[in-house]
DNA sequence: TTGTACGCGTTATCAT
DNA sequence: ATGATAACGCGTACAA
């Protein structure tokens, strides 16, 4: 016996692929290749299908054919933030790839915290993406459970060092902030400041600090002017790294960011206070932002190709979902050190 | 007759309801309550049943929900971009608020383009949002004929003027850029110079710029100084907007820019050119980013509350899904002017 | 408090 | 080139 269902709920007012294949006189299976394999139809019944799906406004309902045929054509993708950040180039170019074979985003930010970021994964995988998308490799051990335990393709960006949970699109931030810091040495700066991260414990972000570490030590130079700031504010973060750093070392000449944003505060702050740049006090970042190339004195900064690893991040997302095999190795997108105004020789020696 | 299907395609290994009755010895419908309606079991039922799902690691399959219940319990938007905006602050106030109703945000941006917005709508319907946000009220035919024909519930953000679809928070841009015009001109400031948004035919910068250009005609100061610039970089538009009005007038001695980043670059330029600021030229933005409350000087602007609109609109559509009825009337958020350092009267004057 | 039967709208499979 | 039928995994309605 059928029950009749009472009523249809708040769904609004949906044409099904069966009205569709009812006006059009063929069967719903030929409505559903319409859309998914146009080709195979014979061009009279494909334009028979078309028209009338498009006078009845009909939308398929991607939430059905997920559940048929077990492919969702959605990555989740977790990221700490989007503002101040690389990460917003890196979606887009995630995006660009995607689009091309027709997967979508599902986007959530975890405010950097790893607890966070389990959650919302495991809401992700509620909806049954195909892929993962996470930034860095700090992640919490429930996090890496349930991935590993359901199998699910996951590719971590920004990410070389460390444990990979399957695969991996990144550079060395090591290297990039120990070159940066040579630069800036090379310049006859020696008491070079660092505008550290405010959120302690990101793999990233240590590595930055310790390349820069390693390069001030190499050099024989003071390796404790390091400002961490609580706030979650970039900018002020660098404006206070400043004038605390000067105030533990009054030879200081030189600040760098682990983002250009702290660098941006740490020159607003030296315009603030008379102080030139980068005559008196070279400043150097980390990232390219749009920022760095406008800012004056135009920062001289780190350079990673933040788009090309959201696109490399598709491609192997792509290559496992249709089961090809994808090195194990971690890839590297490299870095450069672009070059422009706010890191210089002292005056003197000018 | 029963045919079995040939084996599951990728789709990683899950758990189902199935498993887990089987295992808890329920039935299929009670594990479906042990995540719905907890509190309607058993004590003793639910524990075993929540014992054999974290067993089981067993994720409810989402899909397969939103198929059966007709509700997807998730939210599309579309935003034109991320970067360089509040929109990122409006994204957090929505999920925030969303969150709590236990729904979720299907996100894509447009990049300022009508058409694009209306591929996306389309593309994102398919996964049967319960509601849709959109930034501004520009959209094409295409969008509008599809978003009304279905009846789902739509909010459109930073738009109060003009044709509404259905609901909308914001506020008056036009009030807003009149109001700062008019408080550069209070300064003494003559005349003063507007650096606009680089893509044409959105209402809201048109009501921006409409505002600038009400406030100097009514106090008899050129209207005629307007920058429009081609590039995407925002930044960057603020320093040639300087360069070029200032060039067209030579006693130019303000600017003001559509947003905050505009007007951070005309800062920038200014620094660059030796030309202080607020003195000799006075600067105002719009927006209240983060930078603006850092940048040296810091910079007099508009805020708007862009995270609570974020959660305005989301308790609109909370409402509307749930039947209630939601006044047709724009909601009106207001904005403030927040007086900083970059707008003064003129040295000689001060 | 728990269970049974059915259907959501589509695609996979097999058949013509 | 097109069709018939059976899943997909869950929630709803109704029953016990």
């Amino acid at each position: 016996m059928k029950r009749a269902r009472k009523a249809k709920r708040s769904y609004g007012s949906w044409a099904t692929g069966k009205d569709v294949a009812a006006a059009a006189k063929v069967s719903l299976i030929t409505v559903s290749r319409a859309f998914s394999m146009p080709e195979r139809l014979a061009p009279e019944t494909l334009k028979r299908v078309q028209k009338v799906a498009e006078d009845l406004g009909y939308i398929p309902n991607a939430v059905a054919g997920e559940l048929s045929s077990r492919r969702s054509k959605v990555v989740a993708v977790v990221v700490p933030t989007l503002s101040n950040s690389n990460f917003a180039r890196t979606i887009e170019g995630l995006v660009a790839r995607l689009n091309k074979d027709g997967y979508e985003l599902l986007l959530s930010s975890s405010a950097f915290s790893p607890d966070r970021e389990a959650e919302i994964v495991a809401t992700l995988l509620e909806r049954r993406p195909d892929g993962i998308v996470l930034i860095g490799n700090d992640h919490s051990p429930k996090l890496e459970k349930m991935v590993t335990a359901i199998g699910i393709p996951v590719v971590e960006l920004w990410a070389l060092n460390g444990p990979i949970l399957d695969m991996a699109v990144g550079f060395s931030d090591f290297d990039a902030m120990r070159s940066m810091t040579c630069h800036v040495l090379d310049q006859g700066r020696k008491y070079v400041g660092y505008v550290d991260f405010h959120t302690p414990g990101i793999r990233r972000y240590e590595e930055r600090r310790n390349g820069f570490i390693a390069a001030v030590q190499a050099n024989g130079c003071p390796d404790q002017l390091i400002f961490s700031s609580p706030a979650q504010k970039d900018y002020e973060s660098g404006r206070l790294g400043l004038a605390a750093l000067l105030q533990s070392e009054p030879r200081l000449d030189a600040i760098i960011g682990c983002t250009d944003i702290h660098a941006a505060g740490a020159i607003f702050e030296c315009a603030r206070r008379g102080i030139h740049v980068p005559s008196v006090m070279s400043i150097a970042g980390f990232g390219d932002f749009e920022i760095a190339a406008s800012i004056e004195p135009a920062l001289t900064t780190i350079r990673s190709p933040a788009f090309e690893m959201g696109c490399h991040a598709a491609s192997m997302l792509m290559a496992k979902i249709h089961g090809e095999d994808v090195s194990a190795k971690p890839k590297d997108v490299g870095f450069e050190i672009v070059l422009r105004d706010s890191v210089a020789p002292h005056a003197s020696a000018a």
